[in-house]
DNA sequence: TAAACTCGAGTAA
DNA sequence: GTTACTCGAGTTT
C-alpha cells in the first residue's frame, strides 16, 4: 500500500516538537509584518480624533465613523449582521460608557479600544495566511517532485485565471491555483480549493484525469470537473501548526472527507482520498492510520516532514 | 419519535436571521466589558515604558518583559512553545525593526503593538465565553423545565465541587457543573463537560442513570461514569451564533458524535445521542434531520428556539 | 513539549 | 445575505 513507502508505524505521522516551535516563530514573523498597516490606521485615527474637544465631537468628524464602530467592539463580521440603528447604538454606548468617563484621555481610550478590535482582525487574517502558507509549502514540494522527474508543468495563475508554462519562477507557489502535466500519455490536472459539484463543497486538493482544455471553472456543466468519474484523488490539507487545534481540525477534516466519500460512492465512484496535516497529535495519528489500513484513506502525510510529502506527491504523479 | 414534538421539517432547525443579529449584539456587549482590563494594561504599560528615553532602555525596566514579548507579536499560546532564546530574539526584532525606526513615538508604537496582540487574546477569551453562555442558556431552560414539573433539583457547584440543593438562586446557571433529580423513582444525573472514560474524550452533556453518590469525578474507576451502561444520553452543544462557523463546527460535532457512538457500540451500549446548536444553516439542518431519521441522533434542537429546547429537556427528563 | 475543548476573526466563490 | 473555507486566540482537566 502506497503509504507504506513513508509510514511504517502510526507514530511516523506525529509532528515533532521542533516543527511546532519553528511554526509558531514563522507565524509571529508574518504577523509582525502584517501588523504595520494596522498600526498606521491607529496613528491616523489618533490624528483625526484629536480634532475633537470632547467625545461627542467625535461624531462630527468625517471618515471616522467606521473606526468608532470598531472601537465599540464591532468586528467586520459582526457589522455585517447589524442594522444601522444597532451601529449607532453601539457607538453611543462607546461614548457613554467608555469615552466620556475617561475624561481628558478619551482619545487614547478610543484608539486603544480600536486596536483591541483590530488585533482580533489581524489574528483572523493571519489564520487565513497560515492556511495559504501550508498550501504553498505543499506546492513547492509538488513542483520539485515534478522537476526531479523532468515533467513539463503548466500552472493555473490564480489572478489571471490563465494556464501558463512553469519556468522555475521563484515564489511561483503563491500564484498557483492548479497544475497540469502529462504523465505516461495521461492528462493530469491538479486543482486547489475547487468546489466539487459532486459534493457541492470545496475540496482543498483535487486530482483530475482531464486536460485543462476540458476544465472551465465556474458553473459550466460541460466542464470535466462536473463528472465524478474524472476525479482520481481528493485530499484535505491542514496547514495549521497549533497542536491544540490538531484534533479539532482533524475532526472537521474527517467529516469533510466523509461527505466526499459518501457523495462519490452515491455515484458509484471511488476516488482515492488523502490527508495532509502539519499538526498531527498521537490520537489522531492513530485514527488516520486506521483509516489508511481500512482503505477509507489511501494516503496521508505530515506536512512538516518533507520526505513524507515527497512520497505522497510521487504517489499522486503515479495515479 | 421524540424529535417530532418540536420538529416537523428540517427547516425548523434553521436559525432565524434575527437571532443571529441579536447574538452578535450580545457578544459585542460582553466583549466591551471584558475589554476594560486590557485597556488598563495598556495604560500601565505606557506609564512604565515612558521611563525609557530610547527603545534600548526598555530592556532595563522591570516587569515589562512579558509586555515586550506581547508587543513582539507573541501570543500566550505561542509563548508556550518558545525557548528563552526565541523570546529574546523576538524582543530584539521588535526593537530593531519597529521601535527604533519610529523615533520619538516609540512608546506609542510599543503600546499599539501590544494592544494588537492583546486584542487577539481578548477575542479568544470571548470565544470561550460564548460557549459558556450557550451552556448557561441551556441550563436555564433545563432548570425551568424541571421547575414546571415540580422536581427537586440538586446541582454540582462548579467551584466547590459539592452537590447543593437548588433554591431558585438567580444566575445559578453559571455555577452548574451538573444537575441531579429523581424522576419516577429513578436517579438521574446530568454532567457537563465530562471526560467520558468509554471514549476518552470530553462530552458536553451527559445524562447518567446514577445517583451523585455513585459518581466521583476524576479518575476513580469505581465511579458510575466509568460504566458505559450508566449513560442514557450524550449530547453536543454548540453555542456559537456565527453562521459562517455553523457548518465548520457541525463537522467537528459530527465527528465527535461519531467517536462517541463508536466507542459505546464497541461496548454493546447504545445511549441516545443529541445535538443542540445555536447557529444552524440549511445544509447542516438537512444532515441533522437525516441523522434523526436514521436514528444516529435521537434528538436535536436549535438553542435559539426556546420551544425546541424545552421539548428536548422534557425528553431528557423522561429517559 | 498533554490533550481536547470553546468559537468567530478573517477569507473566497 | 449564502455557504463554507482558513486556523489559533483563549480555556480546562
Amino acid at each position: 500500500m502506497s503509504f507504506h513507502k513513508h509510514l511504517r508505524i502510526y507514530e511516523d505521522l506525529i509532528t515533532p516538537y521542533d516543527q511546532i516551535r519553528s511554526g509558531f516563530i514563522s507565524l509571529a514573523l508574518e504577523k509582525n509584518k502584517k501588523a504595520t498597516p494596522f498600526i498606521e490606521e491607529a496613528k491616523a485615527l489618533k490624528v483625526l480624533a484629536s480634532r475633537a474637544k470632547d467625545p461627542k465631537e467625535l461624531l462630527t468628524i468625517n471618515n471616522i465613523n467606521d473606526a468608532l464602530l470598531t472601537a465599540a467592539g464591532i468586528s467586520g463580521k459582526a457589522k455585517n449582521h447589524l442594522r444601522e440603528s444597532d451601529k449607532q447604538e453601539a457607538i453611543r454606548n462607546l461614548l457613554e460608557n467608555f469615552l466620556e468617563p475617561s475624561g481628558n484621555s478619551f482619545i487614547d481610550e478610543l484608539v486603544y479600544r480600536f486596536l483591541l478590535t483590530r488585533g482580533d482582525a489581524l489574528g483572523g487574517r493571519i489564520r487565513n495566511l497560515a492556511g495559504a502558507l501550508g498550501l504553498w509549502g505543499f506546492t513547492r514540494v509538488f513542483i520539485s517532485t515534478c522537476s526531479v522527474r523532468g515533467l513539463n508543468l503548466q500552472y493555473l495563475d490564480i489572478k489571471s485565471q490563465h494556464w501558463m508554462a512553469y519556468n522555475f519562477e521563484p515564489e511561483i507557489e503563491k500564484q498557483v491555483k492548479g497544475l497540469h502535466w502529462i504523465s505516461d500519455h495521461h492528462e493530469r490536472t491538479l486543482i486547489y480549493n475547487l468546489t466539487v459539484p459532486t459534493v457541492k463543497k470545496n475540496v482543498d486538493i483535487c486530482l483530475l484525469n482531464a486536460s485543462p482544455h476540458d476544465i472551465t471553472l465556474g458553473k459550466n456543466k460541460d466542464s470535466a470537473h462536473y463528472q465524478s468519474e474524472n476525479y482520481l484523488a481528493l485530499g484535505e490539507l491542514k496547514g495549521g501548526i497549533d497542536p491544540a487545534g490538531a484534533d479539532e481540525h482533524w475532526k472537521t477534516a474527517n467529516s469533510a472527507l466523509g461527505r466526499i466519500r459518501k457523495a462519490f460512492s452515491d455515484q458509484n465512484c471511488y476516488p482515492k482520498m488523502f490527508f495532509i496535516g502539519a499538526a498531527i497529535a498521537d490520537h489522531m495519528a492513530q485514527e488516520i492510520y486506521q483509516q489508511l489500513n481500512d482503505r477509507r484513506l489511501t494516503n496521508a502525510a505530515n506536512l512538516t516532514n518533507e520526505e513524507q510529502v515527497v512520497s505522497l506527491c510521487d504517489w499522486l504523479l503515479n495515479l
